[in-house]
DNA sequence: GCCGTTTTCGGCCCGACTGTTTTCAGTCG
């Protein structure tokens, strides 16, 4: 059995999630944690890696031990300690944990006092009033966790949103805030910020003399449900769409270190806070000092009492918190701890692709199979976004659902474009295309005579999508074959929330793309975004270009090219590793075999 | 459990808010 690098980083989570219950040094549960992280973010296998005979504890944030246990975990497909440790504690308190308000310490409480092991038996003591007879536990905290018990019922469990989902309603919340009295700057932070793919909640950042009336403004906005907290530097509400926005007030002096701070991920500001640690500084949301004095004299102590004791140094702009740090300014979607901080100790970071860099769409549907629009309206609306060419890439007739085309409708498709090339005279010009599919045995759904035809060929799996591993890679690859095969489409086919990837071997498939002359696309669908950020660098260092397309099935559906940049963004790619920033002769050139 | 331009031991990022207390632990981000 083939072992993920999931697999590995579920099963160190369980390993933190279960010391932590049984309060085992905190440091030890974070080290788990960490490279449980690391494992996740890898671009390559950990147990190729391991297979290879390659030293895991080179990994950041993986020591010997942690090593010897992933080796364990890939080649046994279990590990010994989390047996043990399942066997020890009480392994359903697991998902307690996962109730708002309740963490390790308070779930074993109630285990110990209750015998509470269970959501539904968590409900039951909730229900009976039980839970307010535990110390530290009162009605309060009882009707908070019922009532966070019915919202996941509801929803069924926690809810992350596509990046689209919180824009619409981050956005209009924004305008809302800007217009409140004595409002200077303003931002959303968090993820995103950074362009994740799924957001989990939004946070806004701002800048106000008197907090009061923006804090009173935020928790009245008519979009709110419930407000779960309300300070003076940070309220959180949840809206009737059941995005939770968190809303923090800082002054102009520390705006640019809330906003990284804010900003994230976790996992960066970490790294960054630990470089100003060794150099003598602290970071926290309201800039970055030098401390006059040792260590903190024990105990919690108020950040701002603190702070007046040391010297500010930087805060009012994120470049200058940076700085101080001795790095240059590091883009919001780099921002993943996942080598960034050292590629701007060394000078080398990307300089990521713009969505102005974009000279063209490659792949969009139109009315002959399942997209809304002709081709001439598609044309008219890329050519308003200022591109100089699209490529028309309807289905193949293996795509019954969209009426795909078979030899005779594409010929005619053909036809029909270029006589709208001719009409358009040159300045912008529709690429005959087709997404055909791969089929079962990898071969394609239309034959030689018609794909010559083409300016380029798109191929994508449909159908069969559950073929294990071998099979699914081999398909891809014979697909690949094809002389007039150019680009794979939606790579992994994944749908955020719904679907999971093939079963496929990424990096063999990026490596035969390279020698054939293929590429792997990113899909800039809200739901799909496929190849994700990882794949994408992975085939920036491997020297692979990537188109970006959107797969549009109406006019304004081209827009989700920002999707599709924001994502190459996270992948680091910058303007020259983007095929579609090529004017059409040089991309020509490219895709010819 | 990890890690090393104050280091191989002794640190490990930092603060706000809530609900419960009566000075703070726990949780969260």
């Amino acid at each position: 059995m083939a072992v993920h690098n999931r697999d590995v980083a579920e099963i160190l989570n369980e390993i933190a999630d279960l010391l932590e219950i049984e309060d085992a040094n905190p440091f030890r549960v974070r080290s788990y944690r960490n490279a449980a992280r690391t494992i996740a973010d890898l671009s390559g296998n950990a147990a190729d890696m391991v297979e290879r005979g390659e030293d895991l504890s080179d990994l950041p944030g993986i020591g010997k031990d942690l090593a010897g246990k992933i080796q364990e975990i890939v080649r046994t497909g279990a590990l010994g300690q989390l047996e043990e440790l399942r066997r020890r504690t009480t392994p359903q308190l697991r998902e307690l944990t996962q109730i708002s308000s309740l963490g390790p310490k308070r779930v074993q409480k109630l285990h110990e006092e209750l015998g509470v092991e269970s959501l539904e038996e968590l409900e039951r003591a909730a229900r009976e009033q039980k839970l307010r007879g535990v110390a530290g536990f009162g009605a309060k905290t009882e009707s908070n966790i019922l009532r966070d018990l019915e919202r996941r019922k509801e929803r069924g469990g926690e809810r992350r949103f596509l990046w689209v989902e919180i824009e619409e309603y981050a956005e209009p919340l924004l305008e809302h805030l800007r217009k409140g009295k004595g409002v200077g700057r303003l931002a959303a932070a968090g993820s995103y910020r950074r362009r994740k793919e799924t957001v989990g909640d939004l946070d806004i950042l701002a800048t106000c003399e008197d907090s009061g009336p923006v804090m009173e403004r935020f928790v009245s906005y008519e979009e709110v449900e419930r407000v779960l907290s309300r300070g003076k530097t940070r309220s959180s509400v949840v809206l009737r769409s059941g995005i939770q926005v968190d809303l923090r007030v800082v002054g102009e002096e520390s705006y640019g270190a809330a906003l990284h701070y804010f900003t994230g991920s976790k996992a960066h500001n970490v790294a960054t806070r630990r470089i100003a640690v060794a150099k003598g500084l602290k970071i926290n949301e309201y800039g970055v000092f030098r401390g006059t004095h040792g260590k903190d004299a024990g105990g919690k102590s108020s950040g701002g009492k603190e702070d007046s004791e040391r010297r500010r140094v930087a805060g009012k702009t994120e470049e200058e918190v940076y700085e101080q740090v001795g790095l240059p300014y590091i883009e919001p979607e780099l921002r993943e701890d996942r080598g960034e901080i050292e590629a701007a100790r060394e000078g080398r970071l990307p300089e990521l692709v713009q969505l102005d860099d974009v000279r063209g769409d490659l792949q969009l549907h139109t009315k002959a199979t399942d997209g809304k629009m002709t081709i001439r309206e598609m044309a008219d609306a890329a050519q308003k976004l200022g591109y100089e060419y699209m490529a028309v890439t309807d289905h193949s007739k293996r795509v019954t659902m969209a009426q795909g085309l078979d030899e005779r409708r594409l010929a005619e498709q053909i036809e029909e474009i270029e006589g709208i090339n001719e009409e358009l005279g040159g300045g912008f010009r529709i690429l005959k295309s087709c997404e055909v599919d791969i089929l079962k045995d990898g071969s394609l759904d239309l034959p030689d005579s018609i794909l010559k035809e083409l300016d380029l060929v798109i191929g994508s799996v449909h159908y069969n999508t559950n073929l294990a591993g071998e099979k699914q890679t081999e398909r891809v690859l014979r697909a690949m074959d094809n002389p007039y095969f150019s680009i794979l489409a939606h790579p992994t086919g994944r749908i955020l929330g719904s679907r999971e990837p093939y079963d496929l071997d990424l990096e063999r498939i990026m490596k035969a793309a390279l020698d054939r002359g293929c590429y792997l696309e990113i899909n800039a669908d809200p739901a799909r975004l496929d190849l994700d950020d990882v794949h994408a660098k992975m085939a920036r260092e491997m020297g692979l270009k990537v188109p970006i397309s959107t797969d549009a099935h109406t006019a304004t559906s081209l827009g989700h090219m920002r999707l599709g940049v924001a994502q190459a963004r996270r992948g680091w790619l910058s303007k020259r590793d983007v095929l579609n920033t090529l004017p059409w002769k040089e991309l020509a050139k490219l895709l010819r075999r």
